[in-house]
Formats: C-alpha cells, structure tokens, sequence
DNA sequence: CCCGATGTTCGATT
DNA sequence: AAATCGAACATCGG
C-alpha cells in the first residue's frame, strides 16, 4: 500500500533513531530479511549505531556506519517505534531492541514486506530510478525520457526504475489532474509542465497530509493519514468526476485497478 | 468458495 | 532490445 508520501510520513515518525544503537534483533519469520540468511543478519546487527534515517521512492534507509539497514513496507508492512511490545503479537515479523530500552517493531500482514542489508548505496540505486523530489527530476529530464520510451503513461509512471515512488493511487490522481489518459504513449505527451508540477505537487501535498490510509496504512503507533478525502478520481468508481460532473469509470490498465474520467482524460 | 487488494520481481511471450 | 502479461509471494475481507 505505501507510496512514496506515506513512506516519508513513517521516515518522519522514525527520527528519533538517530544516535540510537541496536542492540538486538529478534524475529519470527526467517523471510524478514531478504538478501542476507537472518541469522547472520541477527549477528551482524548487534552494536551498530543508527547515523540517520532517509528515503528513495518507496525505501526507508537507516544508516548505519558502514552499511545500510533498509525497509520496504510492499503492501501491508508497519514500522514504528514502541517503549513496549504489543500483546497481539501474531503479525510481528521482527524486531530490534534499542539501547534506550524501546524497539523498533516491523508488523506485516502478508509477510510481503522486509529489509535489506547493504554495504554501499549503490545497490539500492542500481535497482531504482530518479526519485521525484531529487534535484535532477526537472522538466526537461521528464520530457526527454517520456519521449525516448513508447510505453502506457499508466506502466511508466508506476515502473520503479523510471520513477521512483509513485504506485497505484498516485498515479491514478497525477493523471486525472494532467488530463492524460492512462493508456497514452508516453511519446504523445505534449504538456511536460503541467505533468511535472502535479507529480511533485501531489507527493507534496499528500505528504502534508500524512498520506493516504485506505485499507491498513499506519504509522507511529497506529496514527493514519488522511489524504484519502482529498482523492480526486482513486476509488471514486461510480461517482461524479469532480471537474465535469460524468462519472468516474474503474478499467484495467497494466493489470491494475485503474480509475478514469473518460472525458477529462484524453 | 471466489475474487480482489495500495507492491515487487521473475519468467515467458510478443 | 523493449514492452507487456501473468504468476508468485501470503493473508484477509467482502
């Protein structure tokens, strides 16, 4: 579920990290850690002084000395800090106690979500593309990249190797106020400013929203965002399209839900 | 019981 | 090579 606005609402509820040192890790689901055997992971975690707490696209970087503790929360994940550990323990899939006596929980539902262990940064780059607020994410970088693919705005816009960050929900908005169709080729694009203002005007403003919570998205001990009533077209199937008074249709689009006014969006 | 769900990745296919 | 598509991951809720 976590995009890139909701990813830095939980980065932003995590700063108080900072100088803390790890102290242990204890889990209960071996898959929690996806690129290093957990049990050597338990080992290698132990002391380690967090330096600071950032974020690309949709990946919660804690900075260790040498290496990187990272996070992906995929659809249901939850992490946050606690002075205790919940009664309900069943969704925990791990957890590290600090040396101030608190931990840092990681909860997940469908047990998609987890960390990386990483000795350089550049294998976190490699993966992903440009983040939307990086400084070289300007309009001419978007216009000369659209131009250079031949692929659905919708599957651009969502691909994490272009763009990083942006999902299902923001793509959604980011078009609908672009007026851009989500079937369009990205070679056919002709408004570049408008398109890159609302990419970074909707990240902004749902950041300042603490996100959008749907289903299941928390943070800090279980506060939730509340974009959700500032959507303009995700999940408005059926309802009137809030420049034009037709109805939002619900289609898929590169095999996801996809909402569209077909009016607006050509 | 069946379907779908906000994410990523892999393999197969066009 | 580039783009698209479906499946897999695992669980819950309608």
């Amino acid at each position: 579920m976590p995009e890139l606005p909701e990813v830095q609402t939980v980065v932003n509820s995590l700063v108080k990290l900072k100088n803390k040192e790890i102290i242990n890790f204890s889990y209960s689901w071996d898959k929690v850690i996806y690129n290093v055997p957990v049990k050597k992971f338990k080992n290698i975690i132990k002391s380690q002084t967090v330096n600071n707490i950032t974020r690309k696209g949709k990946y919660i970087i804690i900075h260790l000395k040498d290496s990187y503790l990272i996070c992906h929360l995929r659809m249901t994940g939850y992490l946050y800090i606690s002075k205790n550990l919940p009664q309900q323990k069943n969704h925990i899939r791990g957890y590290f106690t600090l040396n101030n006596k608190e931990y840092l929980i990681f909860q997940d539902v469908r047990k998609f979500g987890g960390f990386y262990y990483y000795s350089s940064i550049s294998e976190l780059d490699i993966k992903i593309g440009l983040d939307p607020f990086d400084k070289n994410f300007t309009k001419e970088w978007l216009k000369k990249n659209l131009k250079r693919k031949k692929r659905m705005m919708k599957h651009l816009l969502l691909d994490q190797k272009f763009i990083c960050g942006l999902g299902n929900i923001y793509v959604d908005e980011i078009l609908w106020k672009s007026k851009i169709h989500p079937k369009t080729n990205s070679q056919n694009i002709k408004d570049f400013n408008s398109l890159h203002f609302n990419i970074i005007s909707t990240l902004k403003e749902s950041i300042d929203f603490h996100g959008t919570t749907i289903i299941n998205f928390k943070f800090d001990n279980m506060k939730t965002g509340n974009y959700k009533n500032k959507l303009m077209v995700y999940g408005r199937n059926n309802l009137p399209c809030n420049r034009c008074s037709k109805l939002i249709i619900k289609q898929r689009v590169a095999g996801r839900g996809t909402y569209i006014c077909i009016y607006c969006q050509k």
